[in-house]
DNA sequence: CGCTCGTTTGAGCACCTTCAAAGCTGGTGG
DNA sequence: CCACCAGCTTTGAAGGTGCTCAAACGAGCG
């Protein structure tokens, strides 16, 4: 996400080609051999798993910017499906010629690197909600998050962002059962922390919401991150 | 872990010094600046987030050949702590040299790429026990997880592992009150899936406590690891 | 030998689940 | 343009998993 416009300019280059999916369809099949690397350009997605007895756990959620990690050149096969939640647009990356390039532009290669590190601290940060939180500040927490993630793309517009997600779905990423999501939005709802409507979500007071959820920005390093980026690198140019 | 022996001995060579920690102490405090990185040479470790209402959790594991990622230099600080369970042996490792040979090893820095996946992984399957699974299940599956890790790294003596872990620290792995991680031990105990004493934890059916675990070994990505780092590489060795 | 830390057990309670059914809403076809 | 339909949301009631509080037991250590 904090890659500088003109190397986002190059990254276009590298695309292999563009795709779209409907709302509610898989992108990537758990266990199939992963295809590739893609970033999203638009939408909502989410990684997901399935369980034996057919629960199925969301892992992380994936918005404009967000890219697949290389698994693809070393890892034989997913471990997990990606799913597009609303309607969505993803660009395929040739890796061949984003490993070749990366070679010259070190920043985009800190990016990557910066990016991964990012969404690491994002799933402890789950492990940490979904361990020693209960619901209401679980979900409250997620929505701070998503709503920081999607300022940061610019998807927020006048407090309000797009959920494509239902409550099963939100359920599913938070350890809930359908009917308690349900439950939890409600009540925050009758509290005045959120409105939400048409899987449209209004936060009129979000420091009030980041007090219910103990919500705190440090894990997401937004920080020192896009300086990192912008200033040359902390290693050897060609290293990279 | 599944490093060849040839650049095990290399980064020997790039150990800056060596440092123990005695049971139940810090090496990393949260949110202090990252000191660097190191890898784990004997002993167990964890790392943890504090919460403030007092609550801890534990986010993963850190047995012999774990490092720390390359947190250090990208990021200003850490979003969490890592912690001695027992009597600890790491290595600092030298940033400078490292990056700069790593230039001419290839394979190291595959594996080192490799170590991040599966650490990802590993934190997603976490989520999925967490937010899907029983108690009961999601104590079998941290069991049988750590069995295969240690076995990978040669400390599993005859169905045998020490698990320098108290059970209030098990349950704040899982997400779990100390006292029912408690029962949940002692039901395994009495089914006869686990004999755990004195921090020390025997096996007599791997199969069975698996079974009792729903646990499957894809996300652990073991299968094609090694070969990878073994055969050469996929990108240009110049790349990496 | 006493002390501290960890384990074990009991009892009561709360959060969250499951099951069930009714109310909505947006989309589709007639 | 209306009616139906499917999927999502909402609400109620009952039950269970796992928590909290409390206290006893054990074991290693100074």
């Amino acid at each position: 996400m904090p890659l500088p416009e003109q190397d986002k300019e190059w990254l276009n280059g590298l695309t292999l080609r563009f795709d779209e999916f409907p709302a509610a369809s898989d992108i990537v099949r758990e266990g199939e051999v992963f295809a590739g690397v893609f970033v999203v350009t638009a939408g909502h997605a989410c990684r997901y798993k399935i369980l034996p007895d057919g629960g199925r756990q969301i892992l992380d959620f994936m918005f404009a910017g967000d890219k697949t990690e290389l698994h693809s050149l070393l890892l034989t096969s997913t471990d997990h499906g990606i799913f597009a939640l609303g309607p969505t647009a993803i660009a395929w990356i040739n890796r061949d010629r984003l490993m070749a390039e990366i070679i010259d532009h070190p920043r985009v290669a800190v990016a990557l690197w910066w990016n991964a590190l990012q969404r690491a601290a994002i799933l402890r940060e789950r492990i940490t909600a979904m361990g020693r939180r209960d619901a209401y500040a679980r979900v409250a927490h997620l929505l701070c998050e998503i709503y920081e993630r999607l300022r940061m793309v610019g998807e927020i517009v006048d407090h309000n962002y797009r959920l494509p997600v239902t409550q099963a779905e939100l359920g599913d990423a938070l350890g809930l059962s359908e009917v308690h999501a349900n439950r939890i939005l409600r009540r925050l709802q009758t509290e005045g922390l959120i409105v939400y409507q048409v899987r449209n979500l209004r936060i009129p007071n979000l420091d009030a919401l980041k007090e219910a959820a103990a919500w705190s920005p440090t894990y997401l390093h937004l920080d020192g991150s896009s300086q990192v980026v912008r200033n040359a690198t902390p290693v050897p140019p060609r290293l990279w």
